[in-house]
DNA sequence: ATCGTAAAATCTGTTGACAGAATCGCGCTG
DNA sequence: CAGCGCGATTCTGTCAACAGATTTTACGAT
């Protein structure tokens, strides 16, 4: 059985881990905790708690932490533990100008690979996208980036280049999602239709320089309207955390 | 003891790993064991031998094999143990585009972060470089490409954003290191060489988009050089980058 | 009352042992 | 001689216990 990398861990948010071994399983429910904010980000990481918590011993425990660490959803320190790990304005405003270059990359190479039923789908994700800010469609609670997180996703995974893909689906995208409860970016819904619309002509066209250029400068919007709304600009930390959150119970 | 992740791993060959915890030190072992190739890849890893090898027990090896999953140098099924990454020919050119667009925004960004002390760096392992190429200087065992490395190495730390340095130095160069041995490139140096000096040029300019468009085109060439001699091309799409229209902002 | 110090409690790092699964080897059968 | 089945062996996954280090707590001195 394989089970190596490319679970679905980020593919859609529903699906069930169960994964064959105890650690693995262990992994995936922590990866997806952490991003969901159930363990507050900064909070210290008790193994015997978490253990109890999860029914497991401290084994497999400690060896979902070790790949959560280069995952770097947490931080050890020897013989101090782990925390959970902090977003920051700064590292945020970083993540995106690495996600500008990589999915402006994906972007080029699926102009080549998109297929018509690939295509299809996307216009469809712009379609219901649209209806979503005109109030035609129900808004789901989690419904709200969905939409726009499947079409970044899809375009990621037609680039047929599967380092890029882990990159992007396993350590940028989960990154990304630390920041979702914090950092709310104000509405810029539209902007984003439009940008989605000229992408996916960008794809019908089979054109990657201009899927790239577009891509690039939609990414590249995202992240300084992200960072305006945020107040500071992403260069220097903001403020100094007050006060540490607390150990989990 | 912080010993999270930016560990002088990738930095300079020859540094010493004593990590304070077990597992740690074991973890950097064996990741320069297999870049170094003393674990054969596609091999398959025992972990009652290892353990026996490095004079420890099965918990902190898991841990560390854990870690080593996560960088993608093993991998590991479910009840069936683990086996060292392999090397193909896809995966080479897929790893070149990705870095070609990480060190071109590497590039951009340095071009703004360079002090005068780091041009005169990069201005001296140009100069070595070249000396090595006219046989000026005594070519030590590994420094055929050492003097290629530090120089990208550098860019690469001067982008000042963690998360690019962190793919680029502890991700994409570690996995480089992987066909350094399979896949040899024949003689560019003189090429190399050129292009250096090129984006050096742009760099003390302090000119971003001549820096990032040098660099891109820098490792465009050599990943196309380098599949070239390996026979067979590692993707789908040949050749079609007769010239390409660069992005700029 | 505050600070410093020492003992107690907790936690991390490590080890060895056990249970289930997979692989290997041997003998049997066609 | 090839293919298959079955037992023995080895290996992986998991757990519980020990040792050193750290954090907390309690106590006494200033």
């Amino acid at each position: 059985m394989e089970l190596s990398d490319d679970a679905p861990i980020v593919t859609t948010p529903g699906v069930a881990p169960a994964g064959g071994t105890l650690a693995e399983r262990l992994f995936h429910q922590l990866f997806e905790a952490i991003l969901q904010g159930e363990l507050a980000p900064g909070s210290k990481i008790s193994e015997p708690l978490l253990a109890q918590k999860y029914s497991v011993s401290r084994g497999p425990l400690r060896e979902a932490l070790h790949r959560l660490q280069e995952r770097h959803l947490i931080t050890r320190s020897a013989n101090h533990g782990s925390r959970v790990a902090e977003a920051t304005p700064a590292s945020l405003s970083e993540l995106f100008k690495v996600r500008e270059m990589l999915e402006s990359l994906a972007a080029r190479e699926a102009a080549l690979n998109c297929t018509a039923e690939d295509l299809m789908t996307l216009q469809s994700m712009v379609d219901l996208h649209e209806a979503r800010i005109l109030g035609t469609a129900p808004e789901r609670q989690t419904g709200l980036s969905s939409v726009d997180r499947d079409f970044h996703f899809l375009i990621a995974q037609r680039s047929n280049n599967p380092f890029l893909i882990r990159l992007l689906c396993h350590e940028l995208y989960p990154l990304l999602r630390l920041y979702r409860s914090k950092y709310r970016n104000t509405d810029y819904r539209k902007r984003a239709l439009l940008e989605h619309r000229r992408i996916l002509g960008a794809l019908e066209d089979k054109d990657p320089d201009m899927a790239e250029m577009m891509m690039r400068r939609h990414i590249a919007g995202a992240r300084e309207r992200r960072l305006e709304t945020m107040g500071d600009d992403g260069s220097a930390q903001p403020k100094r955390r007050a006060k540490r959150a607390d150990v989990q119970r």
